[in-house]
DNA sequence: GTGAAAGCGCTAACAA
DNA sequence: TTGTTAGCGCTTTCAC
């Protein structure tokens, strides 16, 4: 009927009609049933954001830049959890995509054979976020970690540093964090280097896991001098744990995280990491399929590689 | 038809065609259309759940437990965002009923009339989490504020501090701080004491805000020997600039926090601070709305007061 | 154990 | 400018 018109502003109704239907909508405390409308449009203003976790500090922000773009828009985020779980993603995934969303935004390139079944068969815009090494599906907004983890190798070969830990979570369920090493050990390699010593953990970071981690490969290998976290919430409480244990930074040794997470600008030395964009990311990602559902984009595919910022902080010497 | 039944395992089809079905629906890569299944069952197994924000660690939490009752159950998390703001809201609230969720959880107790109108005319199952001083819509989960404030103020009271200052968020936005500085404010003034001296800031809280702040106030009013701030990140940042500052902590100033944020144990000096009880909250609030969904509870109005732990740490004399 | 038919509450297209 | 009608893709009910 004309209520349908008037509640969608779908014009050609007359004023009065349109303020009478209005008042009676809000007498009656009418809400309009979103399921009965997606089904009969067969169009849902939803964007499904499926990320790996919530505990760390990164996927917060890119959220928060999703939301600010998407405000701005009829589209809604809706957000998912994996836990770096591919088979919670499936399920994830499955889930939201049974609710035919407008366009999906997923953490990583890496997903099981199903899951990128699942994407490619939707045929809405997708955008895989936060990393650009491989093979996207549609689009993908991201920095090369696998690039972060050389630059940050070359600073540190470059300033002299020869025994060389790394400390990080658990490879096989964080791929950025496995790139990152694999960058960081190539260039190590090409200045003849090895990694001196490593360590995983699995779990969530905390500055406590940090100090832990830190103490115990310091005992086990007094010698290092430097250590690579791959994230910075581990790399403060390493940081934290050298002061308390009087040992120099970064005189006697070096040390870097990842993430640029500005939560923990304040310490007591400014610890060296690189930003990886995260707002942006976020940002770039909601603007992708916000172009291409309102149709203002053609494109599909777009690979938006952004450059991450190198912050030397106070832990590396020069 | 035969194949619906397939799908949802119920009952009554020969094992032969319920395999047949499966291959084809497989081989189709058919994924069921939620909307159409919920507009004709008129259920819908989304919980909405909506926090005001994302960026202070205390939320993601929630979150966590919210998804370890929900993974059990037929029931999907669904997660709005409001930044504090009544009227975001208010909009994230009617996106998310529109779509005729089972259940709802909401952070706080302090709604628009329009929020808790639509809320009651929802006739769902709804939680208000993290907060109990207040005149709930339902059932509730959470601690006392007011009280949190009034177990601490005694703490500081009987340890003899005399200049007490408070630290926090910008009270109109967080009610829930705000509670917190009431319960606080009430046992000073019983003891006979005045808050010393207060600043109120606006935006995220990281430990750079923390040192900046308590940096400012200490200058203003040099002689106080107590700074209770409104969450931990500040908190840590004060007990940062203080260690940096030469400030004896605790001999010559006592700080606290709130929340319990473990991620920030490990910290030079253990901060005093309060928890929250934040898993438990989540964890209970999924619990009474799966309960209520699948039948097992009637009861409504459940009111669920946790009592939140303190932890006295080392930034507190005795 | 299986199929057929009605209809959930909307939107889209068309008629008035 | 407004009303009418036919579905959207499922679930439910009832007949077979």
């Amino acid at each position: 009927m004309t209520v349908s018109r008037v509640l969608r502003n779908r014009g050609d109704v007359s004023e009065p009609t349109r303020l009478k239907v209005l008042k009676v909508a809000k007498e009656l405390g009418y809400v309009p049933n979103k399921i009965a409308g997606a089904l009969a449009s067969q169009r849902v203003n939803l964007v499904g954001v499926i990320i790996p976790s919530l505990s760390n500090m990164v996927f917060p922000e890119v959220m928060t830049g999703i939301s600010e773009v998407l405000d701005d828009t009829a589209l809604q985020p809706v957000f998912g959890v994996t836990n770096y779980k591919p088979e919670r993603e499936e399920k994830v995934l499955y889930e939201m995509l049974s609710w035919r969303p407008s366009g999906v935004i997923i953490a990583g390139l890496e997903h099981s054979d199903a899951s990128r079944a699942m994407l490619k068969a939707a045929d809405i815009p997708v955008v895989e976020i936060m990393d650009t090494d491989g093979d996207p599906i549609d689009a993908v907004v991201g920095i090369s970690h696998r690039r972060a983890g050389r630059e940050i190798a070359h600073e540190i070969v470059q300033s002299g540093y020869k025994k060389i830990a790394f400390l990080g979570t658990k490879m096989p369920l964080d791929h950025r964090a496995r790139k990152r090493f694999e960058g960081f050990t190539e260039v190590l390699a090409k200045a003849g280097l090895e990694v001196a010593d490593q360590e995983f953990y699995s779990g969530g970071s905390s500055l406590s896991k940090g100090r832990e981690m830190t103490e115990a490969i310091l005992k086990r290998s007094p010698d290092l001098d430097f250590i690579y976290y791959s994230n910075d919430m581990i790399g403060a409480g390493g940081l934290l744990y050298c002061l308390d244990a009087g040992i120099p930074v970064p005189k006697q040794i070096g040390l870097a995280g990842f993430n640029g997470v500005e939560l923990l600008d304040g310490l007591p030395r400014q610890l060296a990491t690189m930003d990886a964009c995260r707002a942006v990311v976020g940002r770039t990602a909601a603007k992708i399929i916000a172009d291409r559902v309102s149709g203002v984009s053609e494109k599909s595919g777009e690979k938006i590689v952004l450059t991450p910022q190198l912050s030397l902080g106070q832990t590396l010497r020069r």
